[in-house]
DNA sequence: GATTCTCTCAACTAATTAGTTAACTGGCTC
DNA sequence: GAGCCAGTTAACTAATTAGTTGAGAGAATC
């Protein structure tokens, strides 16, 4: 299934839109664990801890390779880079805005600025 | 209303995870615009577009100046910022995380990598 | 002051999501 | 092979979301 770019920044913000999620994600730098392992400090079901790894997996930000029974999940950096790529294109324009912001503002105006 | 880190990379996050969101985003690039003008290169009416004006100032993605019946929208970069830092703190470790994955893939094993 | 323009809000629908519990599959161990 | 362990799937619920249309509030204009 190949996805374009555009789709791709979609799944991504939004398996990061989850504070669950960031912590997986946070739990798996510099180290592989197993679904059960990951879910043990969440205050969730393990069954729902399954299905956010399932998101995680689909949006390409963690790797699965199953031993046995045993399921081992790895960060995967990909899709982050593609999102900061994003935010960072946006964040080039942000001094050009503020410019354009004041000169905006410093206007004679009449408006009420709330 | 006071928002911690984490509940605001929610918002920030699940802003940014709607293409018609990033659109906007892209489009106050340097200008800014009214709501009207905004809604009208996007496939979808204006109470729709009024919508996700608003879920991008609630995340401060954007600023909104009202002038007399307009309001004026520009682009605020600060979640952004913050974003961008929890995205590269992430990130860091990538290096490392893949010289955890290569040594567990490197072991004499006998289990499948799919 | 009537009309038009800009924008929001209310009410509704259809789809998605995060969580639950219960049942199931497949691998390990005694 | 009986039973346990790791994990997924199914079926359900409650909440949220992206969109619609229609109505309304306020500002500009004729």
């Amino acid at each position: 299934m190949v996805k374009d770019c555009e789709s791709q920044l979609d799944t991504t913000f939004a398996a990061l839109a989850d504070p669950t999620r960031r912590a997986i994600l946070h739990r798996l730098r510099g180290q592989s664990l197993r679904v059960t392992e990951v879910a043990e400090p969440l205050p969730i079901s393990l069954a729902a801890t399954s299905k956010h790894v399932k998101v995680l997996e689909r949006a390409g930000l963690i790797t699965r390779t199953v031993r046995g029974r045993d399921h081992w999940l790895t960060l995967n950096a990909g899709p982050l880079a593609k999102a900061a790529e994003w935010i960072s294109a946006q964040q080039r324009f942000w001094e050009a805005n503020l410019s354009v912001l004041s000169s905006f503002l410093g206007e004679p105006a009449g408006g009420r600025l709330e």
